[in-house]
DNA sequence: CTAATATATGAATAAATAATCATATGAAGA
DNA sequence: TCTTCATATGATTATTTATTCATATATTAG
């Protein structure tokens, strides 16, 4: 028996399965694209039309609408329709945490 | 003046430099991808070499080498040679605190 | 109803990327 | 030295993905 082995037994206890992996990498995934994280960053201070985004960001509209939809079917943000515009809203807790995780780690360097 | 240039205003006060958003992104990108989220859940455990890592995610040495690879450009892991051996290890704090976050909201679904 | 404004969305394209294959490097033992 | 085991890495390929362009849908004003 080499020295691995005993490791990988030690270290295999804590793999969650591989659905919830798929899940989690698909979650940071979102984050992983500055535009969408721009979003999410916009949005936690308070819901923002989708033309406000748009300026925010100097973004085409279209842009902004395919990643939001992207940020929708991952179920971070949700909308509703006032008149002509829509507005977004963050949906999870998690995300601001996640968000000031990460900023941590880059004020670091 | 209308509403969303209200908002506008409001939201612009949080937005962090693109420099910074970009080495967020960065970060969380790393994370979004299975392989590599496993990698760092492994050594979230302790030190492993390259085989082991190899064994316990039952892929080719080549692709996980890339993928730690990838780990270290990003100094998220680092690694020590012992003999024929390269075992790798995390480098950050923030490394498993940013795991916990996700794994939270996916659990929550 | 028509025009104007706000948003959504499908198709196309360019760029990024993960895995594979082949091969190189490096250490240790015979 | 020659071989073997462990790891690294460049090139290639298939896939994913972010943006753009063109167009569709929806709401409101006139």
């Amino acid at each position: 028996m080499h020295d691995h082995e005993v490791e990988v037994r030690i270290a295999s206890k804590e793999i969650p399965s591989d659905e919830r992996i798929e899940r989690m990498s698909r979650l940071y995934k979102v984050f992983g694209d500055p535009t969408r994280l721009r979003v999410l960053m916009l949005l936690s201070s308070g819901r923002l039309c989708v033309k406000a985004i748009c300026e925010l960001l100097e973004m085409s509209q279209s842009a902004v609408s395919h990643q939001l939809k992207n940020l929708k079917d991952n179920r971070l943000v949700g909308c509703e329709r006032s008149g002509k515009e829509v507005f977004y809203f963050l949906l999870d807790d998690h995300v601001g945490k996640i968000i000031s995780q990460g900023r941590e780690h880059v004020e670091e360097e």
